[in-house]
DNA sequence: GTTGACATCGAACACTTGTTCGTGTAAGAT
DNA sequence: ATCTTACACGAACAAGTGTTCGATGTCAAC
């Protein structure tokens, strides 16, 4: 369906009404409405150009429906203000959940309900993480024991939920019993039985505890400090 | 407003199904829809709900208006798959202008619309900035001046251009003629009429510079490292 | 001068949609 | 036992909203 090159200025008028009233009300305006706004005075004028529009394919509509009335993606890209929309990257909204050190596992649940304060969760835009983001989280650096890797207290880390033990030298934040959440380096010691959870914060020793007592929570992506 | 801390299982339905309409439809839907869709029999269980949700906090409503029920921001990001619809924050992108330590200032452009390559900007959340980011731009660090802040070499500092001068200890991004641009924390020692450019490596010495042969071109709004 | 396409308009009507009313059940507090 | 609150429901009504009709005007082509 080819577009008509040029619309009267009455039909430029509907669209752009059409665009700024969904923005800001999250709705389609209603005939009478896109009237007053266009300063055209009969419903029947609005209905004959709102059916050229829809020839032309700048919006459909939905029969004998109130507000059926819907741009197009074309149309919307006219109108959208050359911004956010432009970009390749998108925004992830990651939750923060907790500081660092804290008395049981924490509770990385899908949970679609939840509702964060802003204080809550961190933005990232997804070019900054790696391909599977589906299961991230924040958490906010309490204390100073990954000091030597430059993560300092009050530093917030992105990580990324494991299904698979990670790799020996992999920065963690694991949940130990009878210690709460830590974020360490993990090596595992076979000979041993155990796990060893190393700060790099030379002034600490490192944690050992059995392996059935140690939960990786997430491995560490990125590491986010405001200074300002 | 506070919101109540759960909602009933209808409530979570009915804010789900609100939002998937507007997504689809780019129109809120109808009392009517809302009950069908969640299997409530009687308009006046839909409006009751409704009103419910609008006390929560969760929509808002216009009276009398078809369709007029519009999900609240936060709502919107309860639901939303984390992109860039999601607004309560936007992205931004900031142009990633190269290393610190370059030879000659640094240009920073207001450039609205130049596109840059993903390798020539980094995403960050509005929300993770101070409130005037009109200014801002992104440098990667190329050396370790500045360990003893915990900023490592190719971490990504997000700097803010400074109109007015910055307090003495700020952190800054400074071109120095005849050493390029370095990241440091600055003071000013009148009596000798210069700058001093202190390193927070103990290892290295400070960068002494006459007041004219420095030029602030930022300061230090965040740090982000990528560890994965 | 006639014809057809396009555009405009007010009014009436059909249908959609939101609000209110009266009633009922259940659970918790007093 | 009583009261209060939350939640549910069908029905009726009020208001919003889309569609249609008949009439009128302008303009270009023939």
């Amino acid at each position: 369906m080819s577009k008509k090159k040029s619309l009267s200025k009455r039909q430029n008028a509907i669209l752009r009404f059409i665009y700024e009233y969904n923005d800001e009300n999250g709705s389609s305006p209603s005939i009478r409405e896109i009237g007053i706004a266009t300063k055209i005075s009969s419903t029947s004028v609005v209905n004959y150009n709102l059916k050229r529009l829809v020839e032309y394919g700048y919006l459909v509509r939905k029969k004998m429906v109130a507000r059926g009335i819907q741009l197009t993606d074309r149309t919307q890209a006219m109108f959208a203000p050359k911004r956010v929309d432009a970009f390749i990257s998108t925004l992830f909204r990651v939750p923060l959940l907790g500081n660092i050190v804290a008395g049981e596992p924490i509770s990385i649940t899908d949970n679609d309900f939840q509702t964060y304060d802003e204080d809550d969760s961190i933005g990232v835009a997804a070019d900054m993480l790696p391909k599977r983001t589906d299961d991230i989280f924040a958490l906010k650096v309490d204390g100073y024991s990954m000091v030597g890797d430059m993560i300092n207290d009050g530093d917030i880390v992105i990580l990324e939920k494991t299904e698979q033990p990670p790799d020996d030298g992999t920065m963690v934040a694991a949940w130990v019993e009878g210690e709460g959440t830590t974020l360490k380096r993990i090596y595992r010691e076979p000979k041993q039985n155990r796990i060893r959870l190393q700060p790099s914060n030379p002034t600490m020793e490192p944690i050992y505890a059995a392996v059935e007592n140690v939960q990786v929570q997430g491995r560490v992506l990125m590491v986010l400090r405001q200074t300002a």
